[in-house]
DNA sequence: ATCTGGAATCTTTTT
DNA sequence: GATTCCAGAT
């Protein structure tokens, strides 16, 4: 489309370059051959970027003699990175690029050598290890997750004195987050609050970062936002990986932050031999932090930068790309872009109408059933998309009930678990004693006799002392405010952690030996086994297959330390686990279907509310994103698409009749086959809510299940959050969320 | 200190 | 609907 004309490639590449380039279009071979500055790829879906990223790096290092040490690039996910080496390494050769195998032939990653593939934090985190004394963090900081930076939020909460009612630790972490994400610090943060509410969060912001450096931890997105600080603060660390990354090539590039940005910026300013890869169109994390400006504006912070456009496609038929392409044109914040193919229309989109999302279920199971039957498709090439993690139940019932087997990818991910999540907090603590948050995690879990007084003597007394919570328990016996029980159920917990601490760093034991004796001494796994419910069961279960992830890293990895080993856990991704596997049917929310494939693909729950999500209703910003989003899950269609909506839909505990979709509406009709399922029939229209519009008002005579019969006296609360007032008759007055509350009017 | 059952709370999407 | 929270009992 527009090929790159300021390249100053080399007249005549080698044999061996002239065979990066076969089989590459014009545009894929300019901007492999590329150089003199900035590179922006726009890559539409499915134009083969990862095959153009590939090729570049491999360019880079056998034609223009790159050494592959100097190379940084960035994915999206493990997974993707793992790929992007590998792909690159059977062009180049895997010793250049640093990968090892063992004697399955698996790959293994090299500690030392070769190219930086990873993730921003996974790069971030590798280089902290290096630096983190100059910010004065321990090497073996400890990385925390949402989960852990709710909880620290929580505790900063509570020592502030604040109502967690109105200041809650889930609300805070993610102000905070946003924040980071923005680089913004504290101090920034308190001079730009102008109300209350961040008034309140910028005095947690400070104490929590606070916390976090004595605990020598990094939250995720300090991992970023550090990152950055070390780099400006220290001209020679700076100097140091600019000289080393000579080339930095970056994908993804429309769901990068500022913080990603500004990485990105300090290592390339200078020598400008940046490559960046995206495509406005599939930016689906703003609520995230990234920031789509990134791309649009990648033009004004690098005007010497060349556009290379990759629009033809090779994934699709003609006829995905037009439904894809039909919707997307409906945004205006974006650059025009059309992607085509020379593949042929191939099937028509089909829609399906369902009653309720039993039905849609059943079509989408039977229909996969029989593409599979025929041989059409294999139910492994087949993927059903949805909005929310929520409406994967009754596919999942569904699927087991109709005897499709799938697999589900997401959802309430594994290391989330509160089992592991004890564990590793153990492991933790082991590893970094200063780590607060885990300590008191593991303080009493199991039972031991610890309550909240005497967690709050101990905090207490590590607040007097400044030294940590685990430096409070080592010395119970100074601390008057315990009890001579207390004291003695402390001084046991620390003997305990000491025990750990004295066998694991006698470096006899292997990882899974380490998983395994936290459990037993710590009796973890006998009062699970005691308890002999099916769910005691079941976590005794995902323990023993902690060990076995354990044992699977320690194959790739023989030195792994448990530092590395909990380092990896904590950045690993769902994604990463991923494996197409060719028999079974593949379940995921549309965000992480982003950057895969299917020969098939259902997109369900297409209702106005569902998708796009109610949410983003009255937010154009927002509503654009879900757009995106579509865009970004119709692409991932090889042959055939599938859109189906639900007449009625039980979601959150309510039953409600949405509207199709207004995606639908924007798909040309000639496009399109409506299907009507031969087990089809008119059901009964669901009387529900209708969204907020159709909504209850004041005076309405409405019906609770557990209230019975009620009037509403009045609405209040946020927008979008209503609360109603209501007198029930027999319960007397309650306040009710009106999005939430089964309520009918009758 | 811990257990319990009922009530409140919340749900986008996740590196 | 499912998890989390909390008061009151043990």
């Amino acid at each position: 489309m527009c090929p790159a004309t300021t390249s100053t490639a080399p007249a005549a590449p080698s044999e061996d370059g002239a065979a990066l380039l076969a089989g590459l279009n014009p545009e894929q071979a300019a901007a492999v051959v590329h150089s003199g500055g900035p590179l922006l790829i726009v890559a539409g879906a499915g134009s083969g970027k990862t095959r153009v990223l590939t090729h570049r790096i491999a360019w880079l290092i056998r034609e223009r003699a790159a050494d592959p040490m100097g190379i940084l690039a960035i994915t999206f996910t493990n997974k993707a990175a793992n790929e992007m080496k590998e792909r690159v390494g059977a062009l180049v050769g895997e010793r250049l690029v640093g990968i090892t195998r063992d004697a399955e032939g698996r790959m293994r990653p090299r500690r030392w050598g070769g190219m930086w593939v990873s993730t921003f934090h996974a790069a971030c985190a590798r280089l902290l290890r290096d630096e983190a004394p100059r910010l004065g963090y321990d090497r073996s900081f400890t990385i925390y997750d949402a989960d852990d930076a709710a909880r620290l939020a929580g505790l900063c909460i509570k020592d502030l004195g604040l109502d967690p009612k109105r200041v809650t630790p889930r609300g805070v972490a993610h102000a905070i987050s946003a924040a980071k994400n923005d680089l913004v610090d504290f101090d920034t943060y308190a001079l730009r609050a102008d109300n209350w509410y961040e008034r309140q969060i910028a005095d947690v912001y400070r104490l929590y970062q606070e916390r976090l450096h004595r605990a020598s931890a990094f939250d995720f997105d300090d991992l970023l936002v550090k990152t950055v600080e070390l780099l400006q603060l220290y001209d020679d660390v700076l100097a140091a990986y600019r000289e080393r990354f000579a080339h930095v090539l970056v994908d993804e590039w429309q769901d990068t932050n500022r913080a990603q940005y500004e990485l990105v910026r300090l290592l390339a300013r200078e020598h400008r031999r940046l490559t960046v890869v995206g495509d406005g169109d599939q930016s689906i994390y703003r609520f995230r932090g990234a920031d789509v400006r990134n791309i649009l504006d990648f033009d004004k912070d690098f005007p010497d930068a060349t556009r290379i456009t990759l629009a033809r496609n090779y994934r699709s038929t003609q006829t995905i790309l037009d439904t894809a392409n039909a919707v997307i044109a409906h945004n205006v914040g974006r650059i025009p872009k059309r992607l085509w193919t020379d593949e042929g229309a191939g099937a028509p989109v089909v829609r399906y109408t369902a009653d309720n999302e039993h039905d849609e279920a059943a079509f989408v199971a039977e229909e996969v059933s029989r593409l599979a039957e025929r041989d059409e498709v294999p139910s492994g090439d087949c993927a059903v998309f949805y909005r929310t993690n929520a409406q994967s139940r009754v596919l999942e019932e569904t699927c087991i009930r109709l005897g499709v087997a799938y697999q589900i990818v997401g959802g309430t991910r594994f290391y989330e678990r509160r089992e592991i999540r004890d564990l590793l907090a153990y492991l933790r603590v082991l590893v970094n004693p200063a780590d607060d948050v885990s300590a008191k995690r593991v303080l009493n879990v199991p039972r031991r006799g610890i309550g909240a007084r005497t967690e709050e003597a101990l905090d207490l007394f590590a607040g007097r002392e400044g030294g940590s919570f685990l430096a409070a328990c080592r010395r119970a016996e100074e601390n008057h405010l315990l009890a001579p029980r207390a004291v003695g159920a402390v001084t046991d917990f620390v003997r305990l952690l000491d025990g750990l601490r004295t066998a694991v760093d006698a470096g006899e034991l292997a990882l899974r030996d380490i998983v395994e004796l936290v459990w037993r001494r710590t009796g973890y796994m006998a009062e699970l086994e005691a308890e002999r419910t099916v769910e005691a069961l079941g976590r005794a279960e995902n323990l023993r297959e902690l060990a076995g992830v354990a044992e699977d890293f320690t194959s790739l990895q023989p030195d792994a330390t448990l530092g590395e080993f909990l380092e990896r856990i904590a950045l690993v991704t769902e994604q990463d686990s991923f494996d197409a596997d060719g028999s079974r049917l593949t379940l995921m929310t549309m965000h992480n279907a982003k950057g895969l494939e299917f020969e098939v693909v259902f997109i369900v729950g297409m209702e106005d509310s569902v998708f796009p999500h109610h949410r983003s209703l009255g937010e154009p910003e927002e509503l654009e994103e879900e757009r995106r989003l579509c865009y970004v899950a119709m692409t991932r269609a090889r042959r055939r698409l599938y859109l189906t909506n639900a007449w009625s839909r039980t979601l959150f505990g309510g039953t409600s009749a949405n509207p199709p979709s207004r995606f639908l509406k924007e798909v040309p009709a000639e496009l399109v086959e409506a299907r009507s399922a031969d087990h089809a029939r008119p059901g009964p229209r669901a009387v529900g809510r209708q969204g907020a519009d159709d909504g209850l008002g004041v005076g309405d005579r409405v019906l609770h299940p557990t209230f019975g019969p009620g009037r509403i006296l009045e609405i209040g609360g946020r927008p979008g959050n209503e609360e109603a007032l209501v007198r029930f008759d027999e319960y007397g007055a309650k306040r009710l969320l009106l999005a939430y509350a089964p309520m009918i009017r009758r």
